[in-house]
DNA sequence: TCCTAACCGAGACGGTACGTCGCGTCTTAGG
DNA sequence: CCTAAGACGCGACGTACCGTCTCGGTTAGGA
């Protein structure tokens, strides 16, 4: 949520917090953010479609954007599968990021999210809570997968696990991002290959 | 430039466009746009910066966005290198992208980069725009690159290119966009070392 | 007012109007009008003068005519005198024109009188508004009068009152529209003289 | 002409100033005026319609409303009938406002006349032209018309001519610019009709 | 059963910026 | 010297959102 909650055993006088408005906006907001992207869509448009005040809506979000943030991940993490455990480095990452690149080609989450980068850039607390919703997370299963194959001994134990993650995740960012072309499964195993092939150490051209 | 020019042999009518004009108002934008953002800057503001009228702005160029676009493009260009012909592979990659990280690094043009890119998520022509004029031209010097190392025999003829290409552009625009590390000439290094390991062949590690 | 008012029996939800803005408005519209006319003020000018929002002046009035049309009539109808009856029909029309023309020769309103006339010509809805408030009630007050006239005899049952109601207000609209002289005491005798004479019937030269 | 002209013996070098375009300056204002109004045209709008510069027209006449001074002037102008000496007082103000009137209703000048007007309260100068073209001519008509009335020994010597002209044009310039009735050749006759007998001295009715 | 706190909708409010239009001036090339 | 074309600085336009603020009304727990 974006707002503290109180102690669990507050007094918690007054009326409660309405759930089915809460739902609405949430919903609401998800609607209009994936129909026509942050930027054109107002906090007025908002109040009207979730049958919300705008006030209502302030109470709880500071912002545009956290509002976009927490609708987005609501409709994101729902049934979002575990960190896949497959017994080798590019069946793991194989599993990760395939049902990754398919929940992002379903709808145009590219614009919204590179919406919210933007406001990353200038505002350094939504940075923060943009960086622990939606970035650490993705990284911390990377980089499970990739000690897991240090353990395993597929890959040099000094392996630079940070710069892998990055060569993993920024090709698909960069393609969602930049939109010159489409992030296909193809795309995804070659990626893969390569930064296996990449961190498995120095090449050796097959003679 | 963000308007078509007149064929050259034109009979050119009329008071001509004053240059003056046009090179205070980039001034002004790229200024501005290094110092506040894309978001936090107006057309009066830059009007007002430029000693020029919103009207002439809007003469010329028909977004903040455009205005933006040919203000960084102004900025960026001037004394850009040539693409570098080192004889290897990693050399070549690493004169290329060592001077963009330093030159990105310098200013933050993070966030003035991403705001392009909402803009290009929703408006195709600006997409068009912002394509042609940042991101091919860098997507086509990586091909040479690529391409004069499959002539000369250091990577295998069926490259994926243009894998290849996000691959290595992919991690550095990540850091850049999401902010989670800077990109430091060791991340290039590591990078480059993995990516050209990467597109080498299978691996096979060294007992 | 300028819009339509709510029944009075309706819930009355939302935030009610700001009678103080309101006031605020109508004043500063008033000052400046007097002060440069209907043409040389803009309504960015009565915002700031009034300290309020220029949304918050469309929201209530349509245009600047008719914004000027409320504050001339509020500044105009305070403590207006009643319709007199002297018991003659030159004492009756003189106590009527003397201070219609004193007020509008105070302050120049003249020129205020003939935008809002110029708007007019060409807007029929606004036309009709100013008619409604301006026109009609001091043609009323004269018709009144001549009306009694005519039931006391003092002039013919078949006088044209229609006509000869312009006759008592065009010559003091032509002088103050027109500016080519002043609308004194004694032109407002003269006038009125010269009107009861004209419909108290064929004239007769006294020998 | 709106611009002093230089002296007719001057040795007027350079290319003369071209007449086609004058007319068409005037005859563009003309239709634009009567079709729209001054307020609703632009320079712009006369400019193209003319198929002139702005610069020409700037340099000719200082101001749209001097501009349509002259326009309604030139078209006005042509062909207006002389001073009329029918023998009696009404025959000869009938004779003299009822062209003036079937002119006015024939096509919308009222609100021409309005917006010049709007402009002399506000600019002494354009005050000064408009009284000059527009206004004292007419009066000077009506005054000789009363003078001859007066050496007719139709009406008294000390007839307040002044008052008496105002009288006349009052009424049909109220109908015009305020528009609550027409100026029909009933309400001329009634006018007229009025104005003399109330002129003719103390009204003493018929037993 | 009240009281009172916290919620909620509606919607008015002071602002800021928008993109457009018209003004009157200017700078070209050309007659 | 005049003209057409058209770019320019300026200022006002009317609109859209922003985030805040009153209102009346609702929904709970504690007194």
């Amino acid at each position: 949520m974006a707002r503290a909650e109180p102690a669990d055993d507050a007094p918690r006088r007054g009326r409660p917090r309405s759930q089915k408005t809460r739902q609405a906006i949430l919903e609401a907001t998800s609607d209009l953010l994936l129909e026509h992207g942050l930027g054109s869509i107002s906090m007025d448009t908002v109040a009207e479609r979730a049958g919300a005040s705008k006030a209502t809506i302030y109470r709880w979000w500071p912002s545009k954007e956290l509002l976009a943030l927490d609708a987005l991940f609501s409709e994101w993490e729902t049934a979002r599968p575990d960190t896949p455990d497959t017994g080798s480095l590019d069946g793991d990452l194989l599993a990760l990021v395939g049902p990754w690149i398919h929940q992002v080609a379903q709808r145009p989450y590219g614009r919204v999210i590179a919406a919210l980068v933007v406001r990353a850039q200038t505002d350094p607390q939504f940075a923060q809570a943009y960086s622990a919703r939606f970035l650490q997370p993705r990284r911390d299963e990377v980089r499970v997968i990739f000690d897991r194959a240090i353990e395993r001994g597929d890959i040099p134990a000094d392996t630079d696990v940070e710069a892998a993650i990055d060569l993993v995740y920024g090709p698909f960012y960069h393609r969602m991002l930049q939109g010159h072309a489409p992030n296909t499964d193809g795309f995804a195993r070659t990626v893969v290959a390569y930064v296996v092939a990449g961190v498995s150490g120095p090449a050796v051209r097959a003679e």
